[in-house]
RNA sequence: GGGUCCGUGGCGCAGACUGGAUAGCGCGUCGGCCUUCUAAGUCGAUGGUCGUGGGUUCAAAUCCCACCGGACCCGCCA
């Protein structure tokens, strides 16, 4: 890996204290310096409890006669050293030197500071892979951001990635929806393309459980289990309910559908058989299923790009798995295995028995008996995960390792690809395939639902995000036209969305509030943007020819406000590749923020276009170096950084 | 019922992988700062037994165990 600013100075660090702990006679086999909770403690510190201890040493001592060492050895990076708190060594940067390393090495790199120039192997990176039945909700938004940024650090980290959208036109909900689509007959879209598809499906979709549920309900009456009744009862009111909403926004297109599935007898199956001919590629269920799905894509595309996501590759589920017979092969490969089981013509995999048998289940961390997966349904069509099967294989003829960005609820469906994996003798793979899980997007009050037509579409929270910034921004800069405001509030908007989309941990459950994802003050993207823009105008306002100032004096920049801001770009090539091993895209959210947080202060209370001779020319490359992090920083969460705000 | 994840001031979060010095940040509330590089900023005040109880350790928000609370999963859906 190749050293950032900081790096060297923790590798001098690192030297010092090794040789100092030899001389001592107490050598550690792995220095760990941490960074002290207080900057009064030095950049980096050394604890010497543990040595302590196992020497039998006074660690006030250890820590002692080390920085006695130390102070006598020579230092470059590495200014003052002070033993404190009863066991620590204390390192501080010389900041004269360093300010001029780090400076040197960014202005020296420019855009490609942070970046990896180590290649380090391909990846497949598939996320978003939202269902072509109902628009981009705030859920799917999540996995698209998430895997966007994902895709990005891992870029920048060295590593050969290709982004790519699954497509799930083989699905039971993708039939259902395109059956709907049928009854429409010549109704076609007033409004964006999937959001269309949205409305048919949602229709679709209460329609036939409103039918469902109630024949269930007068079985249930006729055999007197009025207890089960009265909870479908329940289930069927709250579908009735969806009905009317769906209703309300067009009669017409919802009584066409609903009264077409009406008249039949059992849609279902209808459903079931359209699937069954699109597996088989009977081409009247392609044209219709097909059509449906490009529609919706269409739609998805434009979201996407609006956000500034794109893929380098749209894989149908159709092709790969079901028309290409590899979803076949895979069943018939298994089903040669010990671990699959034919029950009333349906096959089944003992993910149990893998697990237990291959000695799987404390690699996993599995407590319990892992519930078998079905693989094929009894009319022979696949189901999901078998063709995700064969899926994952197409993909590892095409990368080294791939990664899943799929939502936590679908856990276990990813075990048990992993288990069949390896009862398929293809353990390897498995080991190289990384479910990225995050958790759910809650709305306040309700539940979202595709099915109910119950959601908040990625859509409507950009053009909120960007209306809201667009009425910030004439506030603030009246000044600036038309044009250059739409076009900062479109930055500024997404900005927001994005970056309340990636900041919070990827394990936690985020609550939908429209205050909290569209947040302009700090720790939100447009904060970050403002500390950028604020650079960008000191530099405006210096001129083209900084050089007049003369050779930059970085012995004049020595207060903690600019420390800080050095110390934290002298940083960045770290976060980056931390972010990158521990697959953690907040960490450059935080990072940004931070920086910009450093800046604002910097900015507040040291004066550059007003500094002199050196100490200016000095300043100036500290603004610049700083705006070109913060853009760089942010260009890896996918935000834009404009010069203007 | 079983499993997984989460629980940090009134609210939203960071810190946990790799234990270390006084637990950080934002919002909110109250009070300051624009004749000085854009106030989407900034300063001060307010507010926390880090869910509870044990354990390991020189040292625990962090590791282990139990319990409580919430989310998710346990389909011939995805």
């Amino acid at each position: 890996m190749e050293d950032s600013p900081f790096g060297l100075f923790r590798k001098e660090c690192v030297a010092l204290i090794t040789d100092a702990l030899r001389q001592e006679g107490l050598l550690e086999k792995e220095i760990r310096l941490t960074v002290p909770s207080d900057s009064a403690y030095g950049d980096l510190s050394f604890s010497t409890f543990a040595l302590g201890k196992s020497a039998g040493n006074d660690p006030r001592l250890i820590a002692e006669g080390a920085v006695k060492r130390i102070e006598a050895s020579h230092r470059e990076l590495v200014g003052k050293v002070e033993s404190a708190g009863g066991g620590y060594v204390n390192f501080f940067i010389d900041l004269t030197r360093f300010a001029e390393l780090t400076l040197g090495v960014i202005g020296e790199k420019g855009r490609s500071y942070g970046l990896s120039t180590t290649k380090r192997g391909s990846v497949i990176v598939e996320h978003t892979s939202v269902n072509p039945i109902h628009p981009i909700h705030v859920g799917g938004a999540r996995n698209a951001v998430i895997g966007d940024c994902l895709s990005r650090i891992l870029r920048a980290a060295g590593r050969e990635v290709k982004a790519h959208f699954y497509i799930d036109d083989v699905g039971l909900q993708v039939a259902q929806a395109s059956y709907g689509l049928g009854m429409a007959g010549s109704a076609r879209a007033k409004e964006k393309s999937d959001h269309f598809i949205g409305f048919i499906y949602a229709v679709t979709s209460c329609a036939m459980s409103i039918k469902r549920l109630r024949m269930e309900i007068e079985e249930l009456k006729v055999g007197c289990k009025d207890e089960e009744a009265r909870g479908k009862i329940g289930e069927l009111d709250d579908w009735i309910g969806a009905a009317a909403d769906l209703r309300a926004k067009d009669e017409e297109l919802f009584d066409r559908i609903s009264d077409g599935i009406c008249a039949v007898q059992d849609p279902d199956s209808e459903v079931n058989k359209l699937l069954k001919r699109y597996e088989e590629k009977d081409s009247g269920a392609v044209k219709l299923i097909r059509g449906l799905s490009e529609l919706a894509l269409a739609g998805f595309r434009e979201t996407l790009d609006r956000v500034g996501i794109g893929f380098d590759s749209w894989d149908w589920e159709s092709e790969i798995t079901s028309w290409s017979g590899s979803a076949e092969k895979v069943v018939d490969r298994l089903a040669k295995t010990e671990y699959v089981e034919v029950e009333k013509g349906t096959y089944v995999l003992d993910s149990e028995l893998v697990a237990t048998k291959l000695k799987l289940k404390e690699k996993y961390g599995i407590r319990t008996e892992v519930p078998p997966l079905t693989l094929k349904r009894s009319d022979g069509t696949t189901l999901y995960t078998t063709r995700d099967i064969a899926y994952t294989l197409w993909k590892f003829e095409r990368a080294e390792e791939i990664i899943n960005v799929i939502s936590i609820e679908q856990k276990l469906p990813q075990l048990q690809l992993k288990l069949a994996l390896y009862a398929l003798g293809e353990g390897k793979l498995a080991d190289r395939l990384v479910h990225f899980s995050y958790e759910l997007v809650h709305l306040p009050g309700y539940k979202m639902s595709g099915r109910r037509g119950r959601f908040i579409a990625f859509d409507d929270v950009l053009s909120e995000g960007v209306d809201r910034a667009f009425r910030e921004v004439t506030e603030r800069s009246p000044h600036l036209s038309e044009e250059e405001r739409r076009r900062i509030a479109e930055v500024v908007g997404i900005g927001s969305v994005r970056y309340a989309m990636i900041a919070v941990a990827s394990n936690k459950p985020i609550t939908f509030t429209w205050d909290r994802v569209l947040n302009f003050e700090q720790n939100s993207a447009p904060f970050i943007q403002y500390a950028h823009a604020r650079a960008s105008n000191i530099l405006a306002k210096a001129g083209s020819d900084p050089a007049k100032c003369g050779p930059p004096d970085y012995s004049g920049v020595q207060s903690n406000y600019e420390k800080d801001l050095i110390v934290m770009l002298s940083i960045f090539p770290e976060v980056v590749s931390d972010a990158a091993r521990t697959l953690k895209p907040e960490m450059l959210a935080e990072f940004a923020n931070n920086l910009a947080s450093k800046f604002n202060l910097f900015y507040d209370n040291i004066p550059v276009l007003k500094a002199e001779g050196g100490i200016k020319a000095a300043r100036l490359n500290l603004v610049e170096a700083t705006k070109l992090v913060i853009a760089n920083a942010l260009s890896l969460i996918g935000i834009e950084a404009p010069s203007r705000m």
